[in-house]
DNA sequence: AATAGATATTACTTGTTAGTATATGACAAT
DNA sequence: ATTGTCATATACTAACAAGTAATATCTATT
């Protein structure tokens, strides 16, 4: 089984390196974007920052608007996974729509979460705006059913779902503003935490409200 | 009393002419950048806008990071100012803060307020950075000291008023990005609903909290 | 009138950066 | 061996936008 390891890659090999060089690309542009602005971001330093130069990007990733555009759709696929994930779990929708949330604060701490935090729809074009606002419609769309059924099964106290969800989605987005992992609690506490202040409300409660 | 009017202007008149536009161009300004962002704003547009041209901005303004530095503290007056004005309301301190968040919602849905959410820190120097910071840390400041004088007087439950703080504003900055004021509801309703939604809590509470 | 100050313009310099044309070396398949 | 493809570099172009003279004009006071 374990022969003299050859020193040349299979197609497949080759193919993860290209993946694996993209991915590195996108890493340390999507941290200079989170930084320093995408505009005040020139790939020659993302290029730069890697030991390679510009061409090498565009190689890789063709232009800079598309550079920023796969980081979103990175992140913002993190964030849909996690809306399906919390789907599949059992559990009155209260609870479903606490564990979503508790994963997409903690998505929107990390690198690329951060980035479609921070981006602005401005910073694209007509065209590439157009593709990710259908994406984050898809996820405001995800959390507003899961407070709807929270509405149908009782877990759920709100009168306009519609409105709740852009509540809590506000509210568990600025960590990407302010979360800083170096200092303060660890993100899952910090995010657990969150989610139980938009749970409970700043009002006190008369009593327990699970019987 | 009502002579015929001079055609000259008095001293007074000539500064608040001088006032006006200023404040013309920085609205101007600042609608450009909540529209397009700062970096891709090009004060020649500007300037365009209002039917001048950019040495007419530089002469008002100084520079394009001050232009930005003008309007954010602009809009930080603001929500400082419904701050104070909160505190000098009568009754508990969970109504207090409520009157507090509800102007504050509607500062962030306006121009300069937009623009104050909008602006990543980023954006501009070291040094206009630290003297943002400190504004925007004096009305976090006054947010958590509201929530903590309501959990001494009991009418705000919570565990970390810090925390609690960082998860208003979020929900209540959010608006800055998806309020659209041509659409939905006025301003005010909106920002009350989304208030309420805080308070509340998604949890169904078993009876009402003021007894 | 004449001068001073404020307001605005035209025309320029300069720096930065996105994007491209072209060259080169390495490896793989034939 | 030869040919093609991938990965990368060097060196360039083109465009845009910030900021700066130098200058003209208007207004008000002496």
């Amino acid at each position: 089984m374990a022969q003299t390891p050859s020193p040349f890659r299979t197609a497949e090999q080759r193919s993860r390196d290209r993946q694996a060089k993209k991915l590195a690309l996108m890493e340390a542009a999507v941290r200079m974007f989170n930084t320093r602005g995408f505009h005040a971001s020139s790939l020659d330093d993302v290029a730069a920052s890697l030991g390679v130069t510009k061409p090498t990007v565009y190689h890789y990733l063709g232009n800079k608007e598309n550079v920023l555009l796969e980081c979103l759709r990175f992140g913002l696929k993190q964030l849909l996974d996690a809306a399906t994930h919390a789907r599949a779990q059992t559990g009155v929708a209260a609870e479903r729509l606490r564990s979503f949330l508790i994963v997409y604060t903690q998505v929107n701490m990390s690198d690329f979460g951060r980035c479609v935090i921070r981006t602005p729809d401005e910073a694209l074009s007509e065209e590439s705006r157009e593709v990710l606002r259908g994406l984050k419609r898809q996820i405001h769309a995800e959390m507003r059913s899961l407070i709807a059924e929270g509405q149908a099964d009782g877990s759920i106290a709100c009168e306009d779902a519609n409105l709740l969800a852009f509540t809590l989605a506000g509210a568990l987005n600025w960590p990407a503003r302010w979360y800083d992992e170096s200092r303060g609690h660890p993100p899952e506490e910090t995010a657990r935490r969150l989610v139980d202040n938009l749970a409970a409300g700043f009002l006190p409660r008369s009593r327990p409200s699970n019987p």
